[in-house]
DNA sequence: CCGGATAAGTGATTAGATCACTTGATATGT
DNA sequence: ACATATCAAGTGATCTAATCACTTATCCGG
């Protein structure tokens, strides 16, 4: 049911041409074998091959000079995921990711206390009361509903741009990443966490709000640290 | 020379479908017509419409599942079209942008001076050399190097997530917001202040540097939010 | 020495057919 | 009546091979 999609062609050959480039130490500015030529070496025709090179002038891997050729791009030396789905966490990204909500949502919160509207402050509610049902659900039910419970947070602060990084590291703990990540959850702590937060929240007390989740986070992160160290039977 | 190269048939694609995203109201996870139905509409063939989407699902605009469907991808909303009102989108996004990066950056910066390796810093001053070599070059190229001293400053924060996250909002805009954006440099400001910034990190002051990073970039907010209220002639 | 024609090389697009996958309806068995 | 198995329609993925459009460097005439 939950199957993870199977790699298409596509996807592969994203890949290789990832692979080829930087294998080749090829650096921005340098050209690229022709559209003809990578379809031979890859054995693809050349649609298939074409719709890669989209994907990877899309990231901005590489760039297509009509009548010229192909190019490395700028964005070449970061990219390491050229496809979302494809990444694979392990346990140093993991502290990695912890870290970087360790600086990104706290003052989220603060700007929630600051400027968020009476309707957020009710969703903010009706989602930490859904989490509050789960306490004795299934483990994943309840994770589900408190990472929303950050979602709603990070909304509420009301810029949209930092919205979607939120959403987007939170949705990084993927179907796989879950599982691993629900084994760490304590159920009872992070739900009383993020009713304190909440608290702070509503009272409009940003600097108390950011505290809070600080704390909060840099608590989730020392359980997770501790149990890589020391991983249980 | 420096002529824009002409938008190609897949560009063009690529706009409309946004547009008819947008125009028909449609929410992330909302079902789109077939490939073979859009190609019809658009009146192209089917692997030119297959580039377009291929772009799409690579800045998350859609996304494709075979057997199923095309989907609207959850990065929609923050994914602009050229439309008449463009010119205000792209002034509050601009602003979420840099109140973004002014919540995330600063904290980079601290991070880089406590933790950064000689390397990092030299190839920060390296950067840095670039762009003063470019002060009285071109207006796009000196933009792109201050961009680079950004990014590289991230990097020496030592922290994947949070190097690609300030990475991708770097990257976030387009051609069009980049020609934007560099009307608002300020040549000179901007290279004092990312001098002063390097030399915090280097003298390993971490609250200082995370200072200054927040004050510069505090500064171009600033320009921006007064220049888009009086646009210059 | 310069500037415009030119030819080779390259990306862009076309056309229709076939394969592979998903999904919901139908049929089957218990 | 319900669960399971099967199937068919719809959809994305890929193939094939040729032609069009653009860039670039070369070469020729001035």
């Amino acid at each position: 049911m939950s199957e993870v999609a199977r790699p298409t062609l596509s996807d592969a050959l994203t890949e290789r041409m990832l692979e080829l480039i930087h294998a080749g130490g090829h650096r921005p500015g340098d050209r690229l074998p022709s559209t003809r030529e990578l379809s031979q070496r890859f054995a693809v025709t050349t649609p298939t091959l074409r719709e890669a090179l989209r994907r990877l002038e899309a990231t901005g891997a590489i760039e297509l000079r009509h009548g010229s050729g192909i190019y490395v791009g700028a964005a070449i030396e970061r990219l390491v995921l050229p496809n979302p789905n494809m990444r694979e966490m392990h346990g140093a990204q993991l502290l990695d990711l912890l870290d970087a909500r360790i600086v990104i949502e706290p003052p989220l919160a603060a700007m929630a206390a600051e400027r968020g509207s009476p309707e957020e402050l009710a969703a903010l509610k009706r989602v930490l009361a859904a989490a509050g049902d789960h306490l004795r659900g299934q483990d994943a039910e309840l994770h589900d509903a408190n990472m929303t419970f950050h979602r709603a947070a990070a909304r509420m602060a009301g810029n949209s741009v930092l919205h979607e990084v939120v959403d987007s590291l939170l949705t990084i703990h993927g179907p796989e990443q879950r599982q691993i990540l629900q084994i760490f959850d304590d159920r009872r702590r992070d739900y009383d966490e993020h009713l304190s937060i909440l608290e702070a929240i509503e009272a409009g007390d940003a600097a108390l709000a950011g505290e809070r989740m600080r704390a909060h986070l840099v608590d989730v992160k020392t359980v997770i640290e501790q149990r890589l160290h020391n991983p249980p039977k």
